[in-house]
RNA sequence: GGAAGCAUAGCUCAGCUGGUAGAGCACCUGCCUUACAAGCAGGGGGUCACAGGUUCGAGCCCUGUUGUUUCCACCA
C-alpha cells in the first residue's frame, strides 16, 4: 500500500518531479503527422530579467493551456526563449562598468560585446531556472535567444528585404531622445506622465522697436534654438506682427514672426515661439514656412556649441540661467505654476528630449494594412474582442517607426557607407569596397531596437529564414498569451511581421491579460517596493498554489491583485487535495484497475459520476474559450463541495461495510473521479497532481501525457441523480435542525421520514443515518409523532422526536416563517405562469422549469401546512 | 481632447449565449465525526452605483448621469 505524508509539502515534491519531467523527454514537441500541431511562443523574458509576479502569471497561463492541448493530444509546442533587451542590458552593464570606473569608450565596441556576452553566459540563464521553479513545460530542447545566430540572421534578412522593397529608409527626423540611455527610442517607447512645472511667460520684442510679442513656455532653454515665433493666421491681435522681425532675447537673433493653423488662438497668448529641432510640431512648422533648424542639445542633454555662453551647461542648469538671464534682461513678464505632461523614457524615465538626428525607420502605412485587415476579419482574433479596438487605434494612426538605437548591444544595422563617394550599401555581408567608386567602407555604428527582433521571434525561433520542417509544422502558432501593456510594442508588429515575411499570420488568437496588482490595488513597482517575489510566493506556499491563484483569479484582460489570503485559500485546496488522495490510497486501492468502472454502480455512484460529466464537459468548453479563471473554480467546487463533502463521505460507508464487492466497487468509482478532478486540475496545479497520480493505480506513467477526460454521455443517470438529490435535502434539512437545536454531535437521533416516495428514501436510509447521525430511519407515509421537530424538504418530511427540546411556539413561529418563504416564492412563479405573454413568448424549456419548480414548492407548502396542523 | 474597463455581501472578486444573485476571506453557532482544524456541519449579511429604456422577464442588452482606473493624443 503506497502512502502519502500527512501534510502536503511542496517542496519535497516539486524538484524530483520537474526533473523527472525534464528527463522523460515529455516537454519536447515533434513535428507528428499523426497528431495536429498546436503552438504557443513564449513571450521572451529580458536576460536582464528576474522573474516577478508578471512574468508568473503569464506563465502559468500559457502552461495551463499548453498541459491541456498536450494532454488533448496534440502535438504542443511551447517554445521558450530570451530577449537580448538592448536597452535594458547596455545599461546594466555600463552601469556595472561605472562601478570599476571604466566607460564604454575606454574599452571600444568589441571589448564591450565581450563583456556583455559574458555577462549575458552568466546571468541570462537565471530567468530560465526560475521559470522551471514554476513548472514552466516549456521545450527547453528548442529554446532560443533572439540574437544567436538563426535569429540574427532572420534579422539581417528581413532589414534587407525591407530596404530593397522601400519599406526601410534613413534620414533626418525629429525623434525622441533619451540623455540618459544616449540613444533615440521610439514613440511607442515614450510614456507621458504628469509633472508639476512651471509656464514662463516671455517678451519678444520687435526688430524695429515697436513694442514686443508676449508668449509662454514651459521649456525656456530651448529659446536657444527659437527661428521664428507663430500666431495663428486669423488672429486679429496679431495681423500686423505677421512679416516682422522679433528680436531673440539674450541671444539677439532676428527670427520672423510666421502665421500657422497650429497656433491655437484660445490658448495662452496666441503667440508661440518655435523650436524646429526641439519639438516635433515645431518642426512641422519648421517645414511648411522653411525655417533655420538649430539644434542646441549634446547627446547627454547639455547644451553644445550653438547654445553660446550656455554651452556646456546641463539643460536644467542651462535652464535656470536662462530663466535668471531673461529676468534680469526684464524679458521675464510672469512664471505661473503648471502641470503638463511630460515624456519620459519607459526604461530610465528619464525626461526625453526631441532631437534631430539621421535615423533608420520603417515605412509602416504599407505594412499596416494588411495586418488592420487580419484582426478585422477575423483571422487574428483577440480574447478579450475589446482589445481589437486598442489595436486598430493605434494601427490606424500610426507613425514611422524608428528603429536605429545609439548602443552597442544588439543586431547591428547592416548599413555601409563610401567614405569617399558617401554610397549607401546595405547588405547581408560587408561588402569589401564600395561598387560605385571602390572605395573603402564603413558599417552603420548604429544598432537595431531590440522589438524590430522580437517582431519575428513566432518565425525565427522556428528557423526561419530556413524552410524548416517546424516552420511549416508549427506556424502559424496558435495563441499567444500577453499582457495588454505589451500590444503596441510587440503583439502588433508581430502580426504586420507574420503577413508580411512569411504570407501568414503569426497565431491565431490574442489571449491578453491584466497586471499583477498588490493587495491595495497599487502597481507593483521596483520604486514602491510592493512588489511580490513569486519565488517567495513558491517558497512559502507552492508552486501549484501561486499558479492556482493566478489562473483562478483571472478574468481576459483584466488586471488582478496579489494578495495572501488568496495564496492560503488555494494552498488550502492543493492540502485538501493532498488528503482526498491519502484518504483513498489509505483503503488499499493497489488492486483497483484504473480508468474502469465496476459493472454495478450504486446510486450515490451514478450520482457523482453525473455530475462528473458535467463538470468535464463545462470545463473543458470553459478552457478551450480562455475562461481559465471559470474553468478553475468549477473544478474546485467539484473537487470540494461535491466529490470531497458528499461523495468521501457517503463512500465510507461502504468502505467499512464487510462486502468485498461493494467495497471494491466503491474503491473503483473513487480512484475514477478522483483521476479526473486530477486530471482537469493538473493544468493548473502540475506537481501535486502528479504525486498523488504517481500513488494511484494509474494507466499511464505520467498525469501529464494522460488523456484529458472526454465526456460521456452514457455516465449520466439523470433520474437516479434527482432521487439521490432527494435524499441529499432530507439530510441537509436534519442537519440544519440538529444546528439550531444544538444538538450534539455525538447524539444519534431516531428519524422519521414521511413521504409517498417511501422506495428512495428506503433506498437512502443508510445514507441518511451516517451524515445526518441516526440511530434509525424508518420510512413510512404517515406517522403520529407528537413533539417532533419537523424538518421539511419538497419531497419528504423528517420528523425528529426531541420532546425535550421542542418548544412549540417556537415551533410554530420557524414553520410559519418557512411557509412565508414558500409561498412567497410560489406567488412569484404562479404570477409569471398565469401570465399569457410569457407563456408565448418564452422559450419552452424555460416554461417547463417554472412549472417544475412550482410543483415542488405546492409539495412543500402541503408538507408545511400539514407539520402546522399537526403542531397545533 | 479621444477611447476603453470597472462600479455586485464588511473585504477581494465570479456570474459564460438575458430566466427572481455566488465563492474565498472576515463574522456568528456548534464540533479534534479515525483524509484533512490548511478541517467539518450550520448560520447571518446584497433595493447587483444612479436614472430612464428595450423585453413576458435585466446584475447581464440600449441611452444618459456620477464615481473610479487605464490606454491613446500631447496646446506651445
Amino acid at each position: 500500500m503506497k502512502e502519502l505524508a500527512k501534510q502536503y509539502n511542496p517542496k519535497e515534491v516539486e524538484s524530483r518531479i520537474y526533473s523527472n519531467w525534464m528527463e522523460s523527454g515529455y516537454f519536447h514537441a515533434e513535428c507528428d503527422p499523426e497528431k495536429t500541431p498546436y503552438t504557443i511562443v513564449m513571450p521572451p523574458p529580458n536576460i536582464t530579467g528576474q522573474l516577478h509576479m508578471g512574468h508568473a502569471l503569464d506563465m502559468s497561463l500559457q502552461d495551463v493551456i499548453i498541459r491541456l492541448k498536450r494532454m488533448q493530444g496534440y502535438s504542443a509546442l511551447w517554445l521558450p526563449g530570451t530577449d537580448h533587451a538592448s536597452i535594458a542590458t547596455e545599461a546594466k552593464i555600463v552601469e556595472a562598468m561605472r562601478e570599476e570606473g571604466i566607460t564604454k569608450d575606454d574599452i571600444g565596441r568589441e571589448g564591450f560585446l565581450e563583456r556583455a556576452w559574458k555577462w549575458k553566459e552568466q546571468y541570462g540563464g537565471r530567468i530560465d531556472e526560475q521559470l522551471k521553479y514554476l513548472g514552466s513545460s516549456c521545450d527547453w530542447d528548442r529554446e532560443r535567444f533572439t540574437m544567436d545566430e538563426g535569429c540574427s540572421k532572420a534579422v539581417l534578412d528581413v532589414f534587407c528585404k525591407l530596404y530593397e522593397k522601400g519599406l526601410i529608409y534613413r534620414g533626418e527626423r525629429i525623434i525622441n531622445w533619451c540623455p540618459h540611455c544616449k540613444t533615440s527610442i521610439s514613440d511607442a517607447e515614450v510614456e507621458f506622465e504628469e509633472q508639476d512645472g512651471s509656464f514662463w511667460h516671455l517678451r519678444y520684442p520687435f526688430s524695429d522697436g515697436s513694442g514686443y510679442l508676449e508668449l509662454a513656455t514651459t521649456r525656456p532653454e530651448t529659446l536657444l534654438g527659437d527661428t521664428a515665433v507663430a500666431v495663428n493666421p486669423n488672429d486679429d491681435r496679431y495681423r500686423d506682427a505677421v512679416g516682422k522681425t522679433v528680436t531673440l532675447p539674450i541671444v539677439g537673433r532676428e527670427i520672423p514672426v510666421v502665421a500657422d493653423d497650429y497656433v491655437e488662438m484660445d490658448f495662452g497668448t496666441g503667440v508661440v515661439k518655435i523650436t524646429p529641432a526641439h519639438d516635433p510640431n515645431d518642426y512641422e512648422v519648421g517645414l511648411r514656412h522653411g525655417l533655420e533648424i538649430i539644434n542646441v542639445l549634446n547627446e547627454d542633454g547639455s547644451v553644445n556649441e550653438n547654445g553660446g555662453k550656455y554651452c556646456g551647461m546641463d539643460r536644467y542648469e542651462c535652464r535656470r540661467q536662462i530663466v535668471k538671464d531673461l529676468e534680469d534682461g526684464g524679458f521675464l513678464v510672469r512664471v505661473e505654476p503648471y502641470k503638463h505632461n511630460v515624456g519620459t523614457c519607459y526604461r530610465c524615465g528619464t525626461t526625453v528630449e526631441p532631437r534631430i538626428s539621421k535615423q533608420w525607420f520603417v515605412k509602416m502605412q504599407p505594412l499596416a494594412e494588411p495586418a488592420i485587415k487580419a484582426v478585422e476579419d477575423g483571422s487574428v482574433r483577440f480574447v478579450p474582442e475589446r482589445f481589437a479596438k486598442t489595436y486598430f487605434n493605434w494601427m490606424y494612426n500610426i507613425k514611422d517607426w524608428c528603429i536605429s538605437r545609439q548602443l552597442w548591444w544588439g543586431h547591428r544595422i547592416p548599413a555601409y557607407y563610401c567614405d569617399d563617394c558617401g554610397e549607401v550599401i546595405v547588405a547581408k555581408e560587408q561588402p569589401e569596397c564600395c561598387p560605385k567608386c571602390g572605395g573603402k567602407v564603413h558599417q552603420d555604428e548604429d544598432t537595431l531596437d531590440t522589438w524590430f527582433s522580437s517582431a519575428l521571434w513566432p518565425f525565427s525561433t522556428l528557423g526561419w529564414p530556413e524552410d524548416t520542417e517546424e516552420l511549416k509544422y508549427f506556424y502559424p502558432t496558435d495563441t499567444l498569451v500577453t499582457g495588454y501593456d505589451i500590444i503596441f510594442f510587440w503583439v502588433a508588429r508581430m502580426i504586420f511581421s507574420g503577413i508580411e515575411h512569411m504570407g501568414e499570420i503569426p497565431f491565431k488568437t490574442v489571449f491578453i491579460h491584466g497586471l499583477v496588482r498588490d493587495a491595495q490595488g497599487r502597481k507593483m513597482s521596483k520604486s514602491l517596493g510592493n512588489g511580490i517575489d513569486p519565488l517567495d510566493a513558491i517558497d512559502e506556499y507552492g508552486t501549484d498554489a501561486l499558479r492556482f491563484m493566478l489562473a483562478s483569479s483571472v478574468s481576459p484582460g483584466n488586471d488582478m491583485r496579489y494578495s495572501d489570503e488568496k495564496m492560503i485559500a488555494a494552498r488550502n485546496f492543493c492540502n485538501k487535495m493532498w488528503n482526498a488522495g491519502r484518504f483513498i490510497l489509505m483503503n488499499d486501492v493497489d488492486d483497483v484497475e484504473p480508468d474502469k468502472l465496476p459493472d454495478v454502480l450504486e446510486i450515490e455512484d451514478k450520482w457523482i459520476l453525473t455530475q462528473l460529466e458535467n463538470v468535464i464537459q463545462e470545463v473543458t468548453a470553459n478552457m478551450e474559450h480562455f475562461e481559465l479563471g471559470i474553468a478553475a473554480s468549477k473544478v474546485y467546487d467539484f473537487a470540494w463541495d461535491v466529490f470531497c463533502d458528499w461523495y468521501v463521505e457517503l463512500a465510507k460507508l461502504r468502505l467499512n461495510s464487510d462486502d468485498e464487492t461493494r467495497k471494491r466497487s466503491c474503491k473503483q468509482v473513487l480512484v475514477y473521479t478522483f483521476t479526473r478532478i486530477l486530471q482537469m486540475l493538473h493544468p493548473f496545479m502540475p506537481f501535486i497532481t502528479e504525486a498523488i497520480y504517481e500513488a494511484l493505480p494509474t494507466s499511464c506513467e505520467s498525469i501529464m501525457i494522460s488523456r484529458w477526460p472526454e465526456f460521456d454521455a452514457s455516465l449520466c443517470f439523470t433520474e437516479d441523480t434527482e432521487r439521490f438529490g432527494k435524499i441529499m435535502d432530507v439530510i441537509k434539512a436534519v442537519r440544519a435542525i440538529r444546528a439550531e437545536k444544538n444538538v450534539q454531535p455525538s447524539k444519534l437521533l431516531d428519524i422519521s421520514i414521511e413521504t409517498q416516495e417511501t422506495a428512495v428514501f428506503e433506498a437512502g436510509s443508510e445514507f441518511i443515518k451516517r451524515l445526518a447521525k441516526a440511530a434509525t430511519v424508518t420510512v413510512g407515509t404517515q406517522f403520529d409523532i407528537p413533539d417532533a421537530v419537523q424538518a421539511v424538504t419538497d419531497s419528504a418530511r423528517a420528523l425528529i422526536p426531541l420532546s425535550e427540546l421542542v418548544d412549540r411556539e417556537k415551533e410554530l413561529a420557524r414553520l410559519e416563517k418557512e411557509l412565508k418563504a414558500v409561498e412567497k416564492d410560489m406567488a412569484g412563479l404562479e404570477g409569471r405562469l398565469s401570465n399569457p405573454q410569457f407563456l408565448s413568448k418564452a422559450p419552452e424549456n424555460v416554461v417547463a422549469g417554472e412549472r417544475d419548480k412550482l410543483e415542488k414548492l405546492v409539495a412543500k407548502k402541503a408538507m408545511i401546512t400539514e407539520s402546522i396542523s399537526k403542531l397545533g
